[in-house]
Order: C-alpha cells, then structure tokens, then sequence
DNA sequence: GGCGCTATTTATAACAC
DNA sequence: TGTGTTATAAATAGCGC
C-alpha cells in the first residue's frame, strides 16, 4: 500500500455568511461567487427565457452587469414598472409622464426590431420549408420551436404594453415617475419596502419585492391593487 | 436481503442549458431557480460587502428584485449615461389623456383577447402535434399563418399604441387644447404638434410628434371616437 | 405556486501557482 | 486577479403532495 499522500487541500468547508474580514480572501470568494452568480444568471435566462438584469459592484468599485437581453432595456422596463398610487406629487406629474412615454416608444422600439428579426427568420423558415423536402417530423418540430419562441416574445410585447398602459393609467391618477435624479430618497413616500440588507443579511426577507405588478388581461383593479410597494421606484 | 427498495426519485440529473421546451417544468425552474440566483446574490453582497442590483421579470411577467444596499441606488449607480429625453412640463389635458387611455384600454382588451384565443389554438395546435403523426408540411405551414397573423395583430397594437403614445405626448409638449373650451392657445407653445383629442379633431395634421423621439407616422383619426366614462379614470 | 424528498450535479473554500 | 486541484457544501431535476 502506497502511504497515504498528503491531502492538497481540505477540501471546501461551511461557512458563515457575513462579511469576510481577510481582505484577500473576501476579493477571491467575491471573483469566484461573482462568476458563479452570473452563470446563475445566465442559465435561468435560457432555461426559463426570462429576462434579467444584474449589476455588481465590486468592494473596489469595478462595475460588472450582466443583462438579457440587454441591461439597458431590462432597466428600463423595470423602471416602468407601475407606480403605485397614493403618491402626490403633481408637479412631476407631466415630466414623468414624458419620461414614460419615452421609455414606452423605446421599447416599443426595441421590440419592433425583434419583432422585425423573428419576421426576417421566420420567413427564412418557410421558404426552406417552402423549398426543400426536409419537411420532415425533426425539422417541423424545429421550426415549432422557433414559432413558440416566437409567439412568446409577441406575448411579451403585449404584456408589456399593457404594463405600460397601466403606468400611464396610474400616472394619470395622480404619481409620478419622478425624474431620474441621482439615488436620492423621494419625498416621504411610505418606506414600507425600505428593504436593506446592510452587513448581516436574512436571506429570507431581503430586497425582494416577490409579488410584483402583474397585469394580465389589462385589468386596471390589478394595477391599482398591485403589492409593489413603489417607492422603490423613487416617486 | 431486503429487496431493493422502491426510488423515490432519480434524483438530479444532467440539464442542457437551453430553453425548457415543456411549459410547466419550466415555471417550476423557474421558481426554484430564481430563489436560488437571489441567495447567491445576497450571500455575495453580505460576504463581500458589494453592491448588487438584480432584476428578474419572469416568462409570466412578474418581475422580482433585490438589491443592496437598495435597487435604486444601485440603478441610480449604474444608469448615469441613459438619458431621458427632455419634454416640457405643461399643463395637460386631462380629458384628452382620459380618452386616449380609455380607447388604448379598449383596444388592448380586444387585442388581449384575440390573443387569448391565438394562445388557445396554438397549445391546441402544439398538443395535437405532439401526440399525433400528423405533423406534416400542411400542419406546420397552418401554423406559420397562425402566427404570422398573430404578429401582426401585435404589431398592429404597437402602432396603436404608438399612436396613442403621440397624442399623449403632444397634449404633454403644448398647447392642450384645454378641454372642451376654444381654440385657445395657452401659450406660445410650438403649434406644430398641436393636437387634441376632445371635442373635435383635425386627423391630417394631429399628433405628429416626429422629432422629439422618433414618433413614426400617427394618425389619431380614430383616437377621439371614445366616449369613455370619464371617471373610470377619477381625473 | 409552494414544500418535501432523494440522487446527483454544481459550486466553491482552502491552497498552490 | 485568473487558474487549477481536491474534498465537501449547496443547489437542484424529477417526482409526489
């Protein structure tokens, strides 16, 4: 028997979930954690197509971002989240009103060109399929695929226009979507949700605003009734 | 010997990293995942004291959040660059703006439900292909219309609503025909996107917001046509 | 849509380069 | 900070309730 060779490492070990003291240590756990969580990221966006956005800030102030589609439109769209009512603040009203309106057309922008590129390959799809005899169950499956994709990116613009339409609706009924300023806390909207997470985090009740707005069948009730908490938003 | 008993479950197994074709399976990924991608991120931010701001919109539309030390401020951090186009802050119109949404309300209800049906057909669709041999060129090409007209009844939508999008902007940027009073000119605002939705409408030359943030062509001959409640918005 | 269970797959803490 | 290795802690796919 060969003598037992000396371990190169321990092997992982449990630890506690609070700040790293070691400075050295805690930037090579945050290198390998920040890795990690953006594959995290990354696979749940394919898996489940959702969209995401995610930016870190590393304790040395390099910024990493990762978004799909991209971080911006992810922003935006989350920036046109609805407002909740029972804000006043009229003075913003026509301002924000202009903000979210430019942010609608720019979605809409943004959707008419995946819209226009689906198009270009969905037509590409059926001219072969026009064309070929691969017609056969694989392909046609395929192209199920695509075509499901498809219909769900559509779905998509749909939602989000009805997102929108609500925004406006709730704008209209009073809040705001104040300008972007700088981080600066609103006037004193309720900080019900003035989630922080600090040194010392709970997982379980941290930042996350789990049930947001969610507007289906344009129901304005659901818009008015929405959990989200909108001072998040910065009114 | 005991006889081996029954597994309660494979246990994990081996995923590619590609969209989740089965709806269901996906939503449960969904979940589970999400949860996950989020403790990752409030582990990195406890552990190495980094600001991170995170945004998922699930394939359903919900969108969920964390952020440390607070979504806002990490997007505030991360958003300096993304300008917000600058419209002026006039009084609005509020009658005009209550029409506008109302047939924008409208005309995503209908839409919305002209979808409902599409979606039905298509998992009808979806469900027969699956389980049947008929998936032949005639099946797949039915379902190419399918979706096109699908499309294009989005896209339809998205012009409407940028249309509706026009109209609220130039009752936002000027001269808002005060309601139902004269062809009063508050102030001397361009009047070249003068528009108004109220009591009469001039169809040619309405709306036609082009410059400020690339409006394609609007036509709001048809926006005014709503009668609209009035109130179902509490102006 | 959430909660629990189990068998595996992944992510990583500790170390070394 | 990026890489690579090892042993172990976590996350999670597939299923059931």
């Amino acid at each position: 028997m060969a003598p037992p060779q000396k371990r190169k490492s321990q092997g992982r070990k449990k630890i506690e979930i609070k700040l790293i003291r070691d400075e050295n240590a805690r930037s090579v756990t945050f290198s390998k954690r920040r890795v990690g969580l953006f594959k995290k990221a990354a696979e749940l966006s394919v898996l489940c197509g959702a969209q995401i956005g995610l930016i870190v800030f590393s304790p040395s102030g390099k910024a990493y971002s990762f978004g799909h589609p991209d971080i911006n439109s992810i922003m935006g769209r989350f920036s046109n989240e609805i407002p909740m009512p029972n804000l006043q603040d009229p003075a913003h009203n026509s301002r924000a009103r202009a903000a979210l309106i430019a942010k609608l057309k720019e979605a809409c922008d943004q959707k008419n060109k995946e819209l226009e590129n689906k198009k270009r390959r969905g037509k590409e799809l059926e001219a072969s399929f026009e064309g070929s005899v691969l017609s056969n169950e694989k392909l046609s499956r395929l192209d199920m695929n695509e075509l499901q994709g498809f219909k769900e990116k559509l779905e998509k613009l749909r939602d989000d226009v009805l997102r929108m339409t609500a925004a406006i609706m709730s704008d209209n009924a009073g809040p705001s979507m104040s300008d972007r300023a700088g981080p600066s806390r609103p006037m004193g909207v309720d900080v019900v949700n003035e989630q922080l997470i600090s040194d010392q985090i709970n997982p379980t009740n941290v930042a996350v605003v789990d049930e947001p707005s969610r507007v289906k069948e344009i129901n304005l009730a659901n818009v008015e009734a929405s959990p989200i908490p909108a001072d998040w938003l910065k009114l």
